[in-house]
DNA sequence: TAACTATATCGCCACATGGTTATGTTTAGA
DNA sequence: TCTAAACATAACCATGTGGCGATATAGTTA
């Protein structure tokens, strides 16, 4: 399946799940899940600074996961990775998995 | 799909993609696909001081990667989540797209 | 052109983190 | 019990990073 990885890609898989590994951006992506969003809407919703929710898109978009539109003042950010929905909630699976083997191991 | 996670699981996923986010955890991973490995193993194959293996075992165990046995004098660890690979398979193939977008657009 | 709005970027600071060396702990064997 | 081996942990340092306020930039409107 992910056999054979090649030693270089190892960091690029790294710098992508380092962007996941972020509350503040997967909150994010949980927002836009809905549909694009501006920047304006996102620092509204997610209650931080403006400098701040750009800085975590930059970082989301270099990493292939946003795209980008722009249309006037605004900007627009959207999904350009559905994947990353399935990349949660395998992780999500793992967790269930992980506190129901402790919960036994409390009995 | 991955909807409606709860805002406190946020945290939680993004521990675990935190603790992929990292070179030298998924080198070891992947050393552990072709099965458990010791301690001094790890050591070994990855170049890199046994403080250092040992300090990212701990956070691999720690969010439910990794299993741990103890044998004498040795602790083997093994891959106690497959689905780490399916990830890494995912991320692979937004890498993989990304990259051929990029390419198209330098034509 | 001037003023305003939306976004990006910069400079800074506090804190987290990866790496190293040194030390502790556990287990096996003499 | 003493020593040595395998691993874990602590102490430390250098660097990375998230947050903020301030500022620059681009686009709109008057």
């Amino acid at each position: 399946m992910a056999k054979n990885i090649p030693a270089q890609s190892i960091e690029l898989i790294a710098e992508r799940f380092h962007a996941l590994g972020e509350p503040a951006r997967l909150r994010i992506l949980m927002a836009l899940q809905e549909g694009e969003r501006t920047v304006s809407d996102l620092v509204e919703s997610q209650g931080t600074s403006q400098a701040n929710i750009s800085k975590h898109l930059q970082i989301l978009t270099a990493r292939g996961f946003l795209k980008r539109r722009k249309q006037g003042l605004n900007v627009f950010y959207a999904i350009s990775d559905k994947e990353i929905f399935n990349m949660c909630s395998m992780v999500c699976g793992g967790i269930r998995k992980q506190l129901d083997a402790r919960s036994k191991l409390m009995k």
